[in-house]
DNA sequence: TGGACTCATAAGCATTCCTGATGTGTGCGC
DNA sequence: GCGCACACATCAGGAATGCTTATGAGTCCA
C-alpha cells in the first residue's frame, strides 16, 4: 500500500480515466495499468470497473482513507522539516473566506507589533485548502470558519495531525432582502424558513446546514466564489437567503436554533517561536 | 515515505537496536540499516542518532506521525476487506476496562435479543489498543472510557477514520480508605486533594488528572493491570486515591471541578446489517 | 466493417532492495 | 594499551520491482 500507488488510485477515480491520469502524473498509460493491478492484487480484489472507469464498492472505502493518508504523509514531512529548519523568519497563515473577524485581525495586529522583524503572510483560501496547506507545510498556521452549535467543534474533513483550537464565536444572521416580510423583525427562528430558498455558496453550505437541521432547505441559486458582497446582492435581488456572521453585513439574528458562526486556528507542532507566539496571541 | 520504511523505524526506534528490529522483522541488519539510510536521505536528513541508537529530533517529529499512519493504513486495509465481505455474521467488540457500565451491557443484551443468530465476541484490552483494533478490522465495534468534562468528548489518540460517540456518562467518585478524615463525607473538591498521594494507574492516568487539574497530584504506587478490585483494595491499604465511575464502588462524590466517567463508541464505516444495528442501540 | 479509443499485456532495461561478506568505530576486560 | 566483542555502515552481487515501448484486445461508433 505505496502511498505511490494510492496517488496513482486517486488520480484515475478522480479524471475517470487511466491515459488521463497517466498523462496528470507524468507516467505511461501502461505504468498506471500495472499500478492499479499491483494495487489490486496486494488487496485481493478489484477496485476499479473499466469501461467506464469508475471505482468499486472496495475501490470506494479505500479512496476514503486515501485523501488523508496522504495528507498525513506530507504533514509528516512537513513537520520533520519544520523541526529541522528551527524557529522561522516568514510566518504564512491560511484562512478561509470569513474566518478573518476584526478581533482577530487585530490580535494578529498586537503578535505583529510583537515581533517586529517578522515577515507574516496572510492568504485567503478555499475550505478544505486550510488544512491541506497546513499539513503539507504551505502554511504555518490555518483559519477556517463554520457553523456549529455553540461551543461544539468544527467538524473539519479529517485534519489528521492537526491541533484545532476555537478562536473566536459570533452570532449568526439571516441574509434577507429588504422587502422580506421578516426582515424588519429583532429575531427570528430557522424553523420558520426551512421551506424558504436558499442560496448554495461555499460560504454558507446548505448540506452543513441540513446536517445540523434536517431537511427541508430548498436550494436556489448556486454561486461559486466567495466574495461577500456578490452575496449579499444576490440576497437582495431575491435569489435566495444565507447565513452570515453578524459582523458581515445586515440581516436578522437567529433566535433559534442556538447556532454561531466558529472560527478555528488550525496548527501543526509548533515549535516555541514567533509561530507558537502567534498562535497564542490569536487565542 | 514508504509505510515499510516507517515500520522499520518505528521498529529500530522501539528496541533501540538496528539488529533487534531487523531479527524482529525477519530482514537482516544490513537491510535495516539500508532502508533507514533510504528514509533518512529522503528527508534529507539524520533520524537517528547511533551508539547509542536513538531519535533525534526529526526522528521524533517523525515518529509521532509513524504510528497513526501505519495505523490509517491498517484501516483503510480492514475497510476494503469489509467492504468485500458483505455483512458479518460475527460481531467483535473490544472494550477498555470500565467501559462496559451495566446499561451499556443491557444495550447489548437487547441487541443482541434482537439478532438471535448473531454471535457476539466481547474482549476487555488496553485503552489504547481499542482503537488498533477497530481500526485494523480485528474488532467492528469499540468502547473506550475516560475522564472528561461533561459532554466534552474524550481526547483520544488520533482516532484517525474512525467515528467517536459519547454512549454513558456517569459521576465520579473519589475512592478513599474508610479510616481516612474525609471518607464520610458527601462529597469533596478535588481542589481540596490536590495533594494527596494518587495511585498511578491506567484506569485512572495522574496524567490525565494533570492535563485536566494542574499540578499537584503527588504519585504514590504504580499498579499496571485492570482490576478494580485489586484498585480499591490498594486504596484502602493507603497506597494511594484513585478516581472511579460511581458504579465501580463506594466513594465520595467529587463535587468540583465537575467531571464525569465517559465512555465512547469507536467505530470505523459501518454498512447496514448488523454491526450498524448493535452500534445503534448502544448509542 | 473499419477506425479510433482505451485498458491490458509482453519484452526489455534500469533501478531498487535484499542477502552475505566485510569494513569501521566504540566500549570493555584483561 | 591491546585485543575482543559488539553494533552499525558499506560493498558486491543477484533477485525483484517498476518503468517504457510496443503490441494486443475489447468497445464504441460511423
Amino acid at each position: 500500500m505505496d502511498p505511490h500507488l494510492l496517488r496513482t488510485l486517486v488520480a484515475v477515480a478522480r479524471r475517470g480515466s487511466f491515459s488521463a491520469a497517466a498523462e496528470e502524473l507524468g507516467y505511461t498509460q501502461s505504468a498506471v495499468s500495472q499500478q492499479i493491478a499491483t494495487l489490486e492484487a496486494d488487496l485481493g480484489m478489484p477496485l476499479l470497473h473499466r469501461r467506464p472507469v469508475a471505482p468499486t464498492e472496495a475501490g470506494v472505502r479505500l479512496l476514503e482513507h486515501a485523501g488523508p493518508l496522504l495528507l498525513r504523509v506530507e504533514a509528516a514531512r512537513a513537520d520533520v522539516r519544520r523541526a529541522a529548519a528551527g524557529p522561522a523568519r516568514r510566518l504564512a497563515v491560511s484562512a478561509s473566506p470569513l474566518s478573518v473577524t476584526a478581533s482577530i485581525a487585530v490580535r494578529l495586529a498586537r503578535a505583529r507589533a510583537a515581533h517586529p522583524r517578522l515577515d507574516l503572510t496572510l492568504a485567503t483560501v478555499d475550505r478544505d485548502t486550510v488544512a491541506a496547506d497546513v499539513a503539507a507545510g504551505r502554511a504555518d498556521l490555518g483559519m477556517t470558519d463554520g457553523i456549529a452549535a455553540p461551543s461544539d467543534p468544527l467538524r473539519l474533513p479529517d485534519v489528521g495531525p492537526l491541533t484545532a483550537v476555537g478562536i473566536a464565536e459570533e452570532d449568526l444572521v439571516v441574509a434577507l432582502p429588504s422587502d422580506h416580510p421578516l426582515a424588519g423583525r429583532p429575531g427570528l427562528r430557522l424553523a420558520d424558513l426551512v421551506d424558504a430558498v436558499w442560496l448554495q455558496t461555499t460560504l454558507c453550505p446548505l448540506e452543513r446546514l441540513r446536517d445540523l437541521l434536517g431537511d427541508g432547505f430548498r436550494p436556489g441559486l448556486a454561486y461559486t466564489g466567495d466574495d461577500v458582497h456578490t452575496v449579499r446582492n444576490l440576497v437582495e435581488a431575491g435569489h435566495g437567503l444565507t447565513l452570515l456572521p453578524a459582523s458581515a453585513g445586515r440581516g436578522v439574528p437567529v433566535l433559534a436554533p442556538r447556532l454561531t458562526h466558529r472560527v478555528e486556528l488550525l496548527h501543526g507542532a509548533l515549535p516555541p517561536g514567533p509561530a507558537a507566539d502567534v498562535a497564542a496571541a490569536l487565542r
